[in-house]
This record gives C-alpha cells, sequence and structure tokens, in this order.
DNA sequence: CTATTTGTTTATCC
DNA sequence: AGGATAAACAAATA
C-alpha cells in the first residue's frame, strides 16, 4: 500500500515513542521481513537506548536509536506502523514489538511481509541510508536528471518508467497514475518518444503530486479530492474528472493501471 | 475455488 | 552488456 505521502504517515506513528527508552524487543524470528537482519543483536543491542529521531526517503525509513544504532523499515505492499498502550496483545502479523518505558509499545505489521527490515550498529549512517538517490523534490532532482532517465529508458512505457525508485524513489502504483492523468501522457507511450513539452508537463506534475500527496495524506491520512484521479482509479466503471467519460484499467508494466483515454490519448 | 493486490528482487529473454 | 519483462515472494479479500 504505502507509497511517498504513506509512509511519511507511518513513520509519524511512531512519534509518541520519541525520546523514550526501549525496555525490550520481540521479534517473530523466523520472517521474511527480517531476512537480511541480524535479529539476535536487535533483541539483544536496541534495549537500553532513545528513539532520539524518524526520517524518510521515498518508501524507506529509518528511526535512529541512541547514537549508534540504525533501524530501517521498509513497508512492502502492506506493511503498518502503530502505536499501542501496554496491554496490547500483538497478533501473529505483529512481526516487530519495541516495548518501551512507560509501556508504550511500538509494532511494526505486515501480513504479506514483502517489507523488509534492517538493523545496523554503527557511529555513522549506514550505506543503506545514505546512499540512497536523491528526492524527488530536492534541488538535485532537476529535470535534466529526469530527461537523462527518460533518454536511457527510451523503450520502456514511461508508467514502468516511474515505478522504479532509482530515480523516482517514493513513487508508487496509484502515484505514477496519477502523474501521468495530470500530465495527459499515456501510460503506454515509450520514454523515448516522450516530446519537450511533455516531458517539462511530465516534471511539474510528479513534483505537484509528490507535493499533493504529503499534504492530503502524510499528515493525517486525510481523503484526497474528488478532482484527483485518485477517488476515481480503484472501482469499475470510475469515470475521468476532466471528462466525464469512462475510465479505462489494463496491465501496463507488470500492474494494474488507470487511465482516461479521451484525456491522455494513445500510446506513444 | 479463483482472481486480485498502492512492492521489490531475481531470472530470463532480447 | 544492458535493458525490458515475467515470475516469485505470501496472505487477505472479493
Amino acid at each position: 500500500m504505502p507509497e511517498l505521502a504513506e509512509v511519511e504517515y507511518y513513520r509519524k506513528q511512531w512519534s509518541p515513542g520519541l525520546e523514550q527508552k526501549v525496555v525490550s524487543v520481540d521479534v517473530n524470528y523466523d520472517k521474511r521481513i527480517f531476512r537480511d537482519v541480524d535479529t539476535l543483536a536487535l533483541v539483544k543491542n536496541l534495549p537500553g537506548q532513545q528513539l532520539m529521531s524518524s526520517h524518510t526517503h521515498g518508501k524507506q525509513m529509518l528511526f535512529v536509536f541512541g547514537s549508534q544504532h540504525w533501524l530501517g523499515i521498509h513497508l512492502g505492499m502492506t506493511g503498518k506502523t502503530s502505536t499501542q498502550k501496554k496491554d496490547y496483545e500483538a497478533t501473529k502479523h505483529d512481526h516487530l514489538v519495541i516495548n518501551l518505558k512507560l509501556g508504550l509499545k511500538l509494532v511494526l505489521s505486515d501480513p504479506r511481509i514483502f517489507g523488509k527490515v534492517r538493523y545496523t550498529q554503527s557511529s555513522e549512517p549506514p550505506d543503506w541510508w545514505s546512499n540512497l538517490p536523491p528526492a524527488v523534490l530536492s534541488e538535485a532532482f532537476t529535470e535534466a536528471r529526469l530527461e537523462d532517465f527518460l533518454q536511457r529508458r527510451s523503450r520502456a512505457p514511461i508508467k514502468a518508467v516511474l515505478l522504479m525508485q532509482e530515480t523516482f524513489p517514493g513513487v508508487g502504483n496509484w502515484m505514477a497514475d496519477e502523474i501521468l492523468w495530470r500530465a495527459r501522457l499515456h501510460p503506454g507511450t515509450r520514454c523515448g518518444a516522450i516530446k519537450p513539452k511533455q516531458r517539462r508537463e511530465l516534471y511539474h506534475h510528479l513534483g505537484e503530486v509528490c507535493r499533493d500527496a504529503l499534504k492530503v495524506i502524510g499528515s493525517d491520512w486525510g481523503k484526497p479530492p474528488d478532482n484527483w484521479l485518485f477517488n476515481h482509479r480503484w472501482k469499475d466503471g470510475g469515470i475521468c474528472p476532466k471528462t466525464q467519460c469512462p475510465l479505462v484499467r489494463e496491465t501496463i508494466g507488470g500492474r494494474t493501471t488507470c487511465w482516461s483515454p479521451d484525456w491522455q490519448g494513445g500510446p506513444s
């Protein structure tokens, strides 16, 4: 589920635990979500540490404990974070529970376990955090950068390319559709066929959708307004808010894609 | 019982 | 060699 803005929302769900000290950590050891984690070290070394800060970058979250404990969480398809009271009973999908002083519990649940936990002990931020690509809303994400990438992926459909985290960290399926719809670009358009004018539109709406999503969903998971594609894309018989014509759904780039044929034209 | 899912990695094909 | 695409991962929901 979680894309850029949802991840920001879930980061905040652990904020009640800021400044609090870890008492103990419960882990579902055999779960795939811990495939790259030394769970024994996590359970042994996190207690005693204070939750100092939390951050997001694209779909990646970072929780800093003490001065050298770095906990990374990727929510995959169905991951969720929450803070619970001390009488909370963990369910079978609560794979990580961090028990804090004063009885708060920081819970990570993930039924499908496509998510991923990371844990590094070091004085410097770990590579998996510092080597992330420039965020879409950062200074470093220039129009030239977008242009280079479209050039390099010239034969792939733009929908598939927008989902590539190496260049568009945080963009997921619904955001990609929303961006293309606003930019009036057919999702099947090969990147090499995108005209300079359309490229500028794409760049503009890419940033716009990220900002809008963070504003509406990232703060308190509000409902997006009806003039977004968002509210119309899931259900059968959806209507394009721009043209009042029927929306179409089809698999493009391996993912369910929704677009408005008379608004976004044909592929390439 | 079958089809579907807002994500990523790996394998395979071109 | 590098890019494009399909399959795999796992479990709930319709």
